[in-house]
DNA sequence: CCGCCGCGCGTTAGCGCAAACATCGAGGCC
DNA sequence: GGCCTCGATGTTTGCGCTAACGCGCGGCGG
């Protein structure tokens, strides 16, 4: 590819084209503006209009310069760009555990919504969750100088570890508490809560036993106080709910619990993969789901479908929080003031995993 | 020019103090290095040395330096670091769907490895696997002045849109076919499959069915290649190979063809979910796991020990497959030269999914 | 007592780009 | 037809930082 090597003997200039036929080239620099400009016969300047307000170049102009950067493979230096403008269009994700199918689905969501707007996304995940660690992973994206940043840690840490920053910082939050002076993009894990609850009473069942998540994590609290707030008002008892840490191992201990107590009938866990836990130890324990057990869990896995038996699950649209996180960050940046919230509501999806109480 | 617009009537100088006591101020401009040296009564490369040489600065000064950094809350310009030195310490990663298993896992090892060698990782997700996306996705990352790229696209279409890229560029590519001339960490899908259908094989099954992962995926194709060896090493049957697309609902399927068909007795699903849905279909139709039908799957994903029942699967390293591919690319980014290859063995973990072949 | 060395710090220059202002020619207007 | 306007391009400047070199001063050998 790629015309000649010389781009003129009056123009000289020439710094560096790509291949030069001659020898292996010792790595032949980059091209830069200049470099364009003395191809295209015109003034660096000329060639930084073409890229960034094109109509005020005159068109022929506009293709010879084009025509130049394509012939020297040129390409703006960002970090020069980002100097003098002092826009880098990149945003920063703060995230604990991009393994777990909610950050990872809601970083994807976020990383789309970037893409789209031209904007690239730099992550930094945490090894803990606390308020140091948040800090830290906050620090390193701004040392990149991202232009704001995105916090998927539903978890009490990052509200602590958000209080320091500067208010003025653009930074927005996926699903985090109420009283933080930044935009959060949530689901309504509350409502979903309550909706998986108020199902499993409506077939009948007594109460509703519950396998939380760590109690730090807002999620967590938030789908417990949900499911209290339905059995409350519904009248029925409140049994204690137990504590997992969002892993199918952890539901599955506490399956075993439950299985021994032949008063639960219906469990609703707090994820997906507590749920399958659930699954293995109330049929390892003989108990029969849904005829004897009915069982829900939260986040709507793509594999729940396929559980034994297909789950009752609630589907959180990661993806559209991640669209609001991107927008609400790039509202803020754009300068809007406040902190506003924008809550989506999770959907209930009925399947074979509940049913109406036995007897 | 330069030189403190008032330095100090006293130690006055402050550019940018952050929190001004008078007026709600109109975002004080962040300090930069010539305020933190006017401030420690400096220059400012005295200041630039305390940040990457200190050992060349008199520890008193330092100190007076780091003193003056933290009052002004000062944190270096990247861009401008970047422009001057040429580095960015930021390195891209090149991934399809951040939400399957395999990727993600990778993604995190890869940003772990990172995070430790002070290196942060900016991400571009493809929404097709074409060479032309594929090549976007580089591209877009190369816009951020990324210093290395790891494409994490274990598709053909990954081999193909690398083919454009200058070979001095330093990328490295995670478990793509050998024909690269990058640097590739990997697992070794070929030894895994043949480890599992070995397995399957000494359990007494005549042979072993497969359910593959798309054609054009590298992993699928090589993890059929490890099956088949072992089969016709064997001198078994070498039934055709179901195709599936790496979901539970695609194994689902595939499952009902083969629970129809009493003489399959084993079945090898190149992924979790897949098996997943294999198992939910055999159930269906009947046919009892794991004596009736054996099943295994691929990547022991963490919910594998709680499928219905267990499942035997092979695990994969994806943490230190993460780790090798940023060592690989530090290397080459340090100008080793040539295209080395890090593979990786997965392990068979025998669970409750596989037994003797019935009768 | 002179010259040399090297430590510790300062000065100069320039990375690549875009904002702000300058320039220049072609019309339009009365 | 002089003057003003306006569109298209050029020139200057500086974003914040670091590489390269310069300089003064104290110590040390002869």
């Amino acid at each position: 590819m790629t015309v000649p090597p010389a781009p003129s003997p009056a123009g000289g200039a020439g710094a560096a084209v790509p291949d030069a036929p001659g020898a292996p080239a010792a790595r032949p620099r980059a091209a830069v503006m200049e470099d364009v400009a003395a191809r295209a016969g015109v003034s660096a300047m000329t060639v930084s209009r073409v890229l960034n307000s094109p109509e005020k170049v005159r068109p022929e102009t506009r293709a010879r310069v084009l025509a130049a950067m394509r012939e020297l493979d040129y390409r703006p230096n960002s970090a020069a760009r980002v100097l003098v403008t002092g826009r880098s269009r990149v945003l920063g994700v703060v995230s604990f555990d991009t393994t777990l199918y909610g950050p990872a689905s809601t970083l994807y969501g976020i990383e789309r919504a970037a893409r789209r707007a031209e904007h690239t996304v730099s992550i930094a995940s945490l090894s803990s969750l606390t308020r140091r660690s948040v800090q830290d992973g906050v620090e390193r994206l701004r040392a990149q100088s991202v232009e704001g940043i995105v916090v998927i840690v539903p978890h009490r840490s990052a509200a602590e570890g958000l209080r320091g920053l500067p208010p003025d910082f653009p930074a927005v939050v996926v699903g985090a508490g109420d009283d933080l002076p930044v935009p959060v993009a949530a689901v309504d894990h509350r409502a979903g809560a309550a909706r998986v609850t108020r199902h499993l009473l409506s077939l009948g069942h007594a109460t509703v036993h519950h396998v939380a998540g760590p109690g730090d994590w807002i999620d967590a609290s938030e789908r417990v106080a949900g499911w209290r707030a339905v059995l409350e008002a519904a009248g029925r008892p409140v049994p204690e709910p137990l504590p997992g840490d969002w892993s199918a191992r952890s539901g599955y201990e506490q399956g075993r619990l439950l299985a021994a107590d032949p008063e639960v009938t219906a469990v609703f866990a707090a994820n997906d993969p507590m749920a399958l836990g659930l699954l293995r130890a109330l049929r390892e324990a003989g108990r029969r789901v849904p005829e004897e057990v009915s069982v829900a869990g939260f986040d709507d896995v793509p594999e729940a479908p396929f559980f034994a038996p297909p789950l009752t699950s609630v589907r959180q649209p990661f993806g559209e929080v991640g669209r609001h996180a991107f927008q609400l960050l790039m509202d803020r940046i754009a300068g809007v003031q406040g902190a506003p919230r924008r809550t989506v509501e999770p959907e209930l999806v009925v399947r074979e995993s509940t049913a109406a109480r036995p007897g």
